[in-house]
DNA sequence: AAGAACTCCTGTTGGC
DNA sequence: TGCCAACAGGAGTTCT
């Protein structure tokens, strides 16, 4: 599912419920999802106050009052919504129960001080959580490696440049290498690609000099990943099936795709007249047109 | 060492 | 309508 832009999202949407909010009580219904949870996952953050919601790469990080930080990362159908109505007072008279059913695939639930929960639902089981020292995050194997946050300012020309020189993968590949750049993924790093009229099979060094210097197609991709990336978050991420926002919204910048899932269309570019292709890089989909990206 | 293939898991879709 | 293969937003592990 969810990319850079559906998870900040998520974190934009959570924010205001989770943070100054404590965790009363969790329900785990599973010891798993793609790794094992934590050990005493649930009775180590019963009544832990959240202090802030971050995102890094694609991974939400609450930090806890104890010092400790819940990492959660969404996977491909990872999705995490508010439930205001559980097992809360509505009006004098009026109660809802707690769900006597979960459904197949909600494993976790956060019951918060207020009645609210948070249900973490997830059906190919691809997300993850775990419990980290905040100290040790930088550290952490799961965070060491992590490349440049594409929406800092960190990430420019000069930077990329670097990474790339004498790369012989295709640019499509370096540019969902979260080693690299963190958090992009398939969808936007083709958009992305789309936008700086690039090929994705061009190889990664031939944006750079042998010394590392940027050429000026680096500096229109960097343009290009920034501005994508900036007006999917602007349009709530894109819904292709499983994604929806904390509150329950759908995204809607699936409907600005000028590449993804539009194969045998024509290219919305004025004048170029070539039809968007689709071909497997790495194992993934990639969509391009071959006329004006090159 | 880098790059690509394989793997986890379930649900949906499209072709016959 | 049914069946089956292909494919799906990720990324750690294993190959070459």
């Amino acid at each position: 599912m969810p990319e850079l832009p559906e998870v900040e999202t998520v974190r934009r949407g959570l924010e205001p419920v989770l943070v100054g909010n404590s965790i009363a009580r969790v329900e785990q219904r599973r010891a798993d999802l793609r790794f094992p949870l934590p050990r005493d996952f649930a009775r180590r953050l019963a009544g832990r106050r959240i202090v802030s919601l971050d995102r890094r790469a694609k991974y939400l990080l609450a930090r806890l009052d104890d010092g400790e930080v819940l990492v959660m990362h969404l996977g491909m159908t990872g999705r995490l919504s508010i439930d205001r109505a559980n097992g809360v007072k509505l009006a004098p008279g009026t109660f809802v129960h707690e769900r006597t059913q979960a459904p197949a695939h909600e494993h976790i639930v956060f019951h918060l001080a207020d009645g609210t929960a948070i249900r973490y639902s997830d059906a190919r089981r691809f997300g993850s959580m775990d419990l980290i020292q905040a100290d040790a995050l930088p550290h952490h194997a799961l965070f060491k490696g992590l490349g440049v946050e594409p929406l800092r300012p960190e990430f420019t020309p000069a930077w990329l440049g670097a990474r790339l020189a004498g790369k012989k993968a295709p640019i499509k590949a370096a540019l969902v290498d979260q080693r690299l750049i963190a958090g992009l993924g398939n969808i936007y790093a083709c958009e992305a690609l789309y936008r700086a009229k690039l090929s994705p099979l061009r190889l990664a060094g031939t944006l750079a000099t042998k010394t590392g210097k940027p050429t000026p197609r680096a500096e229109v991709l960097v343009k290009g990943v920034q501005a994508v990336l900036a007006e999917a978050i602007k349009a709530g991420g894109s819904t292709l099936r499983d994604y929806a926002g904390a509150d329950g919204e759908l995204g809607r910048f699936q409907h600005r795709f000028k590449v993804y899932g539009r194969e045998g269309k024509p290219c919305p570019r004025k004048g170029c007249g070539g039809t968007v292709r689709r071909i497997v890089q790495s194992g993934r989909s990639t969509f391009y047109c071959p006329t004006c990206q090159r």
